[in-house]
RNA sequence: CGGAGUGUAGCGCAGCCUGGUAGCGCAAUUGCUUUGGGAGCAAUGGGUCGGGAGUUCGAAUCUCUCCACUCCGACCA
């Protein structure tokens, strides 16, 4: 009776956001619930996307001279203590290991054995900041030594309140790059090298268009003393920090005595930044690209480029279709395309929504004639039925990156538009307050000044708004304001 | 930690108020039909109703008590 079109995923956005990321995420196969509060699995189509960021992100960082390392999940309790805002900022969210040993109760139920508890436990890191900062201190003793650049692929863990997938999970998967220079400018200029290059990685990868600012001092990481940010905002208007560059001044040199002798001979300590990008990004790109069908993947991280269905029928004969479809296959792997030949003995349509629900850019259709002519025909996801296109299977191949880079290119500035849309200058407090009281989303861009009055920290409390950032561009002037995930 | 919910088949749920043979939809399996686009019909398999205790001739249902999870806040990438 609904005049309105089927679509693959329920709720719809507009009907309801969380519940329709949810969905998508379930639509897709990337993740689900673990049995561990907070935690996600992250299925095979979930974790090729984030091979693929590593990948791409991984040779980034190296031609930024930076290297590889692997630090261990557990932290000692005392290192953590050692930077006071550090402390305050995590200590609330720590999961800590207290024994070495289980042993079976007076039910023959497994419990910690109280004759294995730990002398001093282990924090399971939050964060690296310590223990690398510990090895840096032995590791960096001369200015020859510097910069040490170092970054870890890793997961952490934040016994955060409350989970959502991708977005928020108690533990998440992330890089943590973890710098030492000799002065603060060479500190501050790597920060904001970093931070760069992750504007260049959401921006060209990831079709993320994003805001680079700092952070107010409310907004920074426990420790530094200047954070900077990329923000990118979501369809339903709220801001997701996507990624953070920290400038920790001497703060962790200081604690954790991170000593050099400089060029004139003094002992000096060294100027360290963080920075880091997590799993957080794959949820950015489902709420920022998906629609009310499911998934829609950048092509440069797409688990697959492209799926080739072939168009079987019962009663004739179906090899020719597949050994088409196969070398097809082939041929596109030759130039670089990766392809996914959906030859699973399911029906046809399932096979079709399927593709259309887990995002793959391009899908190709080979019925039997089309098998014969040596055609076949594509459909785009990001466009729908309306780029249905036949053409010759040569002509395909040929085309296929520059049809991939114009998805890649169209989903950004279909994000980048939205994003312009929704971001409104506004003179004063009750300005702010008019907009967020219409229910009106996206960020308002206000003096920065506006921050210290007393009417604003109200309506803050009252609409959930937080500072965004400073955006670079408005050179530190003006401030975003929205809401968050 | 505050407020509100939910735990029944792989998934989604009804049944509970008013106790009396364990149900529905989807998925799965099998068969037939259908086949350029989320198929139809038929059959089949699958559950100690979150755990424990109590009331009762009898508990998914009533009582108590644990446990888990979800949502809304506070906290955060």
């Amino acid at each position: 009776m609904s005049k309105k079109p089927r679509t693959a995923i329920t709720p719809t956005r507009d009907e309801n956001f969380p519940e329709w990321y949810q969905q998508v995420i379930k639509a897709a196969d990337l993740a689900e619930n673990a049995p561990v509060r907070g935690c996600m699995i992250i299925k095979p189509a979930g974790y090729a996307v984030w091979e693929n960021m590593q990948r791409i992100f991984d040779g980034m960082i190296k031609d930024r001279g930076v290297e590889n390392v692997y630090f261990p999940l557990l932290i000692p309790l005392e290192f953590i203590s050692r930077e006071a805002d550090h402390v305050d900022g995590f200590a609330k969210e720590c999961a800590v290991v207290t024994h070495h040993r289980l042993e079976k109760d007076e039910n023959g139920k497994l419990r910690p054995a109280e004759s294995a508890k730990l002398e001093e436990p282990y924090v399971i890191r939050p964060t690296s900041e310590t223990i690398i900062g510990e090895a840096m201190s032995r590791w960096i003793q001369s200015y020859r030594d510097l910069p040490m650049k170092l970054n870890q692929w890793c997961n952490v863990m934040r016994w955060e309140m409350r989970t959502r997938m991708f977005l928020r999970t108690s533990e998440f998967l992330w890089q943590e790059g973890h710098n030492a220079f000799e002065t603060a400018k060479d500190a501050r200029d790597d920060a904001l090298k970093m931070l760069e290059a992750y504007r260049i990685f959401a921006e060209d990868s990831l079709a993320l268009p994003v805001i680079t600012g700092e952070k107010t001092v409310d907004e920074r990481f426990p420790g530094a003393i200047a954070t900077f940010t990329i923000e990118a905002m979501m369809q339903d208007g709220k801001a997701l920090q996507a990624g953070t560059s920290h400038d920790l001044g001497q703060n962790f040199a200081k604690s954790i005595n991170i000593k050099f002798q400089s060029r004139e001979g003094d002992e000096e300590f060294a100027h360290t930044t963080s920075w880091g990008i997590s799993t957080r990004l794959i949820g950015g790109m489902i709420m920022t690209h998906a629609d009310d069908d499911g998934m829609i993947w950048p092509p440069r991280v797409a688990q697959h480029h492209v799926v080739i269905i072939p168009i079987t029928k019962d009663d004739t004969d179906n090899d020719a279709i597949m050994d088409h479809c196969s070398a097809l296959s082939v041929q596109l792997k030759a130039q670089g395309v990766r392809v996914r030949l959906d030859d699973r003995d399911m029906r046809t349509p399932d096979k079709m929504w399927d593709a259309v629900k887990r995002g793959v850019p391009i899908r190709v259709e080979i019925g039997g004639r089309e098998a014969e002519e040596g055609t076949l025909t594509h459909v785009r996801r990001d466009i729908g039925r309306d780029s249905k296109t036949s053409c010759s299977i040569v002509e395909f191949v040929d085309d296929a990156h520059n049809i991939l880079d114009d998805i890649q290119c169209s989903l950004f500035n279909k994000a980048r538009a939205f994003r312009d849309e929704n971001i409104v200058d506004v003179a004063n407090v009750a300005d702010i307050e008019a907009h967020f009281k219409a229910e009106k989303i996206g960020f308002v861009r206000a003096d920065v000044g506006v921050l210290d009055d007393d009417a604003y920290a109200q309506i803050a409390k009252t609409y959930g708004l937080t500072s965004r950032c400073l955006p670079f561009s408005d050179d530190g002037k003006k401030v975003l304001i929205g809401k968050a995930y």
